[in-house]
DNA sequence: GAGTCAATAT
DNA sequence: AATATTGACT
């Protein structure tokens, strides 16, 4: 992941997290991280953050301290033992700040950031691989001070909290329902791969996906013949929702059809209806 | 090989 | 309970 060079004030390929609500802002911190060479993924919410760093390391974590959900700290609290933490906001009050530090993060940034504060970031990273390792400096006096500097560096670097079971979170599986959608559930296009590919979400493996579009369509399943017995609520039902439980996805959250998905489902209903009285043992096969 | 689905394992 | 894996089948 990092590495570095013979310049020793130049680590190359640092591995950057950013957590924004605001897009605009992670916008930024791309750019600047892209014409610094660093790697940067970005995501908006705590929950996208998790399943990232359940999935995959990283050198440094950024998280904007004022997000619309109340458990950012937690989480800061719950990452800051096993990567560098920096907090950010445009309006750093004493008592965000107060929490970021006391909740481990190594620094607060005010926005707007600013180029020269990425170029710092690694100054964080070697002091936490020191705090961990102490054989460490000797290592990067050897890198700067003399000789071919070709071999790089790989700082040492803390497994993972956990290798843990994906956690299909309301906005993860919301993004595998907009792929769905988007696919259309039932047609042959709608495989785990191209799931896959829409989500562009790292590490997801397809037979993850499988998994999920499996429980997906068995759900789907019971909908409809729970919709079986009345028409109307086979749809405006869709947000009254049957018992609770399985309903992360499919479980949850309201999804607002647009026009198009409403009309093909009111229309494959409408199929389904009309072969459920004529042929309902057909029907049961579904 | 790639998918689906049910059963089973973790 | 949710997710991952496996095995039979297309």
């Amino acid at each position: 992941m990092t590495s570095f060079t013979n310049n020793p004030s130049f680590p190359v390929g640092l591995k950057v997290l950013a957590v924004d609500h605001d897009i605009g802002a992670l916008c930024t911190i791309r750019d600047i991280c892209n014409g610094l060479c660093y790697q940067v993924i970005t995501c908006c919410t705590i929950s996208d953050a998790r399943n990232y760093l359940f999935n995959q390391n990283f050198d440094i974590i950024l998280i904007e301290a004022n997000m619309p959900s109340n458990d950012t700290f937690d989480f800061v609290g719950q990452i800051t033992s096993h990567f560098p933490v920096i907090m950010m906001s445009h309006d750093p009050t004493p008592s965000s700040v107060m929490d970021s530090i006391t909740q481990g993060a190594c620094a607060f940034w005010s926005k707007p950031l600013e180029e020269n504060q990425f170029k710092i970031m690694w100054q964080h990273l070697v002091r936490k691989a020191l705090s961990e390792t102490p054989e460490l400096p000797q290592t990067l006096e050897v890198k700067g001070g003399k000789k071919r500097g070709r071999e790089d560096v790989d700082l040492p670097k803390q497994p993972l909290p956990k290798k843990s079971r994906l956690s299909w979170t309301p906005d993860l599986d919301k993004q595998f329902l907009t792929a769905v959608n988007q696919l259309g559930v039932n047609s042959i296009n709608a495989t785990p791969k191209n799931i896959l590919k829409l989500m562009n979400f790292p590490d997801l493996t397809a037979g993850q996906v499988a998994s999920h579009l499996q429980k997906y369509r068995k759900y789907l399943k019971g909908e409809i013949k729970k919709s079986k017995f009345s028409r109307l609520s086979a749809f405006q039902g869709h947000d009254e929702i049957p018992t609770q439980e399985q309903h992360s996805a499919f479980q949850g959250h309201d999804e607002i059809p647009t026009q198009e998905q409403h009309l093909t489902e009111i229309g494959e209903c409408d199929i389904f209806f009309d072969l459920s009285e004529l042929f309902p043992d057909f029907v049961d096969t579904l």
